[in-house]
DNA sequence: CTGTATATTTAGCCTCACCTAAATTTGTCT
DNA sequence: AGACAAATTTAGGTGAGGCTAAATATACAG
């Protein structure tokens, strides 16, 4: 087995890898909150394991040994955010923090019994899509709300799930995946926008709004999906 | 917080004293998997911490302080124990090495609300009791079922946790906390015990007998209780 | 193209929890 | 009381994963 460290890096320089492409040195000690120092000492022993390759000033990649455990990984956290709410009503705000502990201690074969109690789910209370055991993951949602046109249509896809006080304001104005929502007006220079779920508007701000990952729907049916 | 090893090193001697009186550095060592000199250096760090105090070459006794994260972390692994029974199915056999793990990371908000769904339970599935919050416990049955007599009568309270093998053979024979057992016949010089459960007599060896703790029904009603 | 800011790595050190080997203490048997 | 075995502690070390301070590489502005 692993330790947690090889564990949290692994999933830290994917993670980092989805989200800004390149990951450096900086970017991993930011995440893991820990000196830039101590990221390039982990990257040697992780890049000795062969489990991701370092070009030394450059940034780091993962092998494919080292994508196949940060996959397990938060294929772990994952499943556990979604058990947490689903079968102990966990607030969604506060599942990713269990999940972080949780997803260390999860043998394969409580995985799979909360998978199956949880009829083989594909994503997650934030929208994230869940890999599957052998790797395979479908392709996240790149669209954000903060993007969309006046008049645009579409389907929340997934939240950012990092902040708890960003949950809990998106949980108020009912920001889940899958509700449907309408852009009515966006305000310019970074200004908010204004939405539609339902039959009630929100106004929500251009920050908030870029931890919001949509699904457009598509043209084929003028007015829209209801 | 404290570290894991902490933790166990508190759990391991709050059982030690329990099973046999006196917590040796020897029989810390031996339940924990590790050198009597690794054993020796945590006692006098744990003693630095006023968690437990240590009489050299005498032994060691739990402070209040000790005592506390001792009960809480039996609490976390005996209500883990049962979740993963009644919650996920997990075979009795199996909870208690997911436990270990898991009651390490078992936040105070999670244990409440698996305490609720499970109804403030008070014994595990092997039938040892489970700590309240505040660290009262009831006392379990010292009476082994390799102690009784022919002829006599008990219910199962507790059965020990730590070997699957065991636990495997006493559900066969239907050995589970609750359940009534009747002593037909002691074979002497440690020799088997035939006992009855419902209808149907077992033959279990005197070993297996000693992991089974019961409470014999009292005398005051002859023929017994069904 | 040179100077400076920023990113990264190196060097040296720390703590935790373990180890082995070598004292030392305790208890027991004669 | 002496001798020996068993239990315990001391001494010295290891690997993991952190840290700070200092050195070095890269990038960018003038």
């Amino acid at each position: 087995m692993h330790t947690q460290a090889v564990e949290d890096y692994l999933k830290a320089v994917y993670e980092i890898q989805r989200e800004q492409g390149e990951v450096t040195t900086t970017a991993l000690a930011e995440r893991l909150d820990v000196s830039p120092a101590s990221v390039t000492g982990m990257i040697k022993k992780l890049a000795d394991m062969k489990l991701l390759t370092h070009e030394p000033y450059q940034g780091v990649t993962l092998t494919r040994a080292g994508l196949k455990i940060a996959l397990e990984v938060i294929r772990h956290h994952r499943l556990v955010e979604l058990y947490l709410t689903e079968a102990l009503g966990v607030p969604w705000d506060q599942v990713h923090t269990e999940a972080e502990k949780w997803e260390h201690v999860l043998s394969e074969e409580l995985e799979e019994r909360m998978d199956a109690l949880l009829g083989y789910p594909t994503a997650d209370p934030h929208g994230a899509p869940i890999p599957s055991r052998d790797g395979t993951l479908t392709q996240p949602a790149r669209l954000r709300l903060a993007d969309m046109q006046a008049g645009q249509s579409a389907a929340v896809a997934e939240v950012s799930d990092h902040d708890p006080a960003l949950l809990r304001y998106l949980g108020e104005l009912g920001l889940y995946p899958k509700v449907h929502v309408t852009v009515m007006a966006v305000a310019p220079f970074h200004g908010p926008l204004t939405i539609r779920i339902g039959e009630v508007e929100h106004s929500i701000g251009h920050e908030a709004a870029q931890h919001v990952y949509v699904t457009r729907f598509s043209n084929r049916r003028p007015g829209g999906a209801r």
